[in-house]
DNA sequence: CTATTTTTTTAGGTTTGTCTAAATTTATTT
DNA sequence: AAATAAATTTAGACAAACCTAAAAAAATAG
């Protein structure tokens, strides 16, 4: 695989993450994103289609070939990565992750990565809950969100716990919530935001602050 | 601390492992190990001379301020903290860590680096033997060596143990040779290269296996 | 459907870090 | 010490990635 400079990743990565099923970037967009100029979007533009990364019509806006698409993914695999390695192994907050991932996920070398992926047992998403591509690209669709948002009556399944304390794992023990558990809510509370939940076919009464801690995926 | 580019920070490890007490790093010398043209050496040095990085006089060479030295000296604890990671934590060998610390050297996250340093449990010397210099660029002086290249008569002190197996440690431990030991080597044996070391007034002989995997420092 | 506004592109310039070729300074020979 | 050789610097160019200002195209409004 070829080369690419820091700033060609950071276009790539962010296309993909503004490109959506029908709707092409626009260039406004993608500047306002990386905080340049709507010009430099062009140059950009006219570089990337150059080397078959991205489609672009003048005019038109843009979106990423299936070329484009990989490099974007395996930069993304990068970038979380290493955001769950700051936060499990070297105990930064997972707030602080992001800004240093966007200066490592640059250095790409297969096998430092690939061997990162293993030390950390391959972890399927990152400290924001985003789920980490494989080696070859493939990634978890639908992205993992908080329990406590979860609209009701949608089926969903149980991908993430925060804060792994030992009260907290006790806690999910006693209540039989484990990872890969299908879960519905059935109703909010508003009074005090507790939830009653459907897990496994049992109806269950959780709080806030217990929902807080879990993640799902629908 | 103000922000190097990485070529800026290339440039001021590289002196730093290039200049001696007394001689001023030449420009050709320097080009040379940078894979780079006289000229570019030439304007560099004008650059980090009016950033008060370098001292330098047209055809007279250069060598680093205090400042500047201070700074390469951060560069190279960032790379040996990484070489020491990606060869203790990602099972890389020892001469594939180089390559990858050159990238990883490059990120200047303070943050980073102390909690990197913190999770490798402080370790004073790389996978190649160098020392890592600590927070505050102190480094220890003096290249640490593998005792089958120590000079007969010279005092040193084992400093580092590779390949950490249980027989080796449990042999060593037989021979009362532990880290922090004072050792000299009396006599060089060329039939089968074994030693006759003196350790804390004690003489003793050693295979060439043995010694290979002790590393002193002087 | 023409006029105005918004979006995008083009044209030309800047900085960083590199280069080549020519000029200059320093070092070495004889 | 003058001639030659080697090292270094200067001058001018180039690519990458950005910029501003002006021009052009597309979208929107009256």
């Amino acid at each position: 695989m070829l080369n690419f400079s820091a700033s060609e990743e950071n276009y790539l990565k962010t296309i993909y993450h503004l490109q959506t099923k029908d709707d092409n970037v626009t260039t406004n967009e993608l500047a306002e994103k990386l905080h340049t100029r709507p010009a430099s979007i062009t140059d950009m533009m006219k570089k990337l289609k150059s080397r078959k990364l991205v489609n672009y019509q003048p005019y038109r806006g843009f979106r990423l070939t299936p070329e484009g698409k990989k490099i974007a993914l395996s930069i993304i695999r990068r970038h979380r990565l290493w955001e769950y390695f700051l936060a499990e192994k070297l105990k930064f907050n997972w707030d602080e992750v992001h800004a240093v991932a966007e200066h490592l996920e640059h250095i790409s070398n297969k096998k430092l990565i690939d061997k990162l992926d293993e030390y950390l047992a391959f972890p399927k998403f990152d400290p924001h809950g985003d789920p980490i591509p494989d080696t070859n690209g493939r990634i978890e669709t639908g992205k993992q969100i908080n329990l406590s948002d979860l609209s009701i009556n949608k089926l969903a399944k149980v991908c993430f716990i925060a804060n792994q304390s030992e009260s907290l794992l006790e806690h999910l023990n006693e209540k039989k919530i484990t990872i890969g558990a299908t879960i519905m809510v059935k109703k909010k509370y508003n009074y005090d935001d507790s939830l009653e939940i459907k897990l496994d076919s049992k109806l269950l009464t959780i709080s806030d602050q217990l929902a807080k801690n879990i993640f799902v995926k629908y």
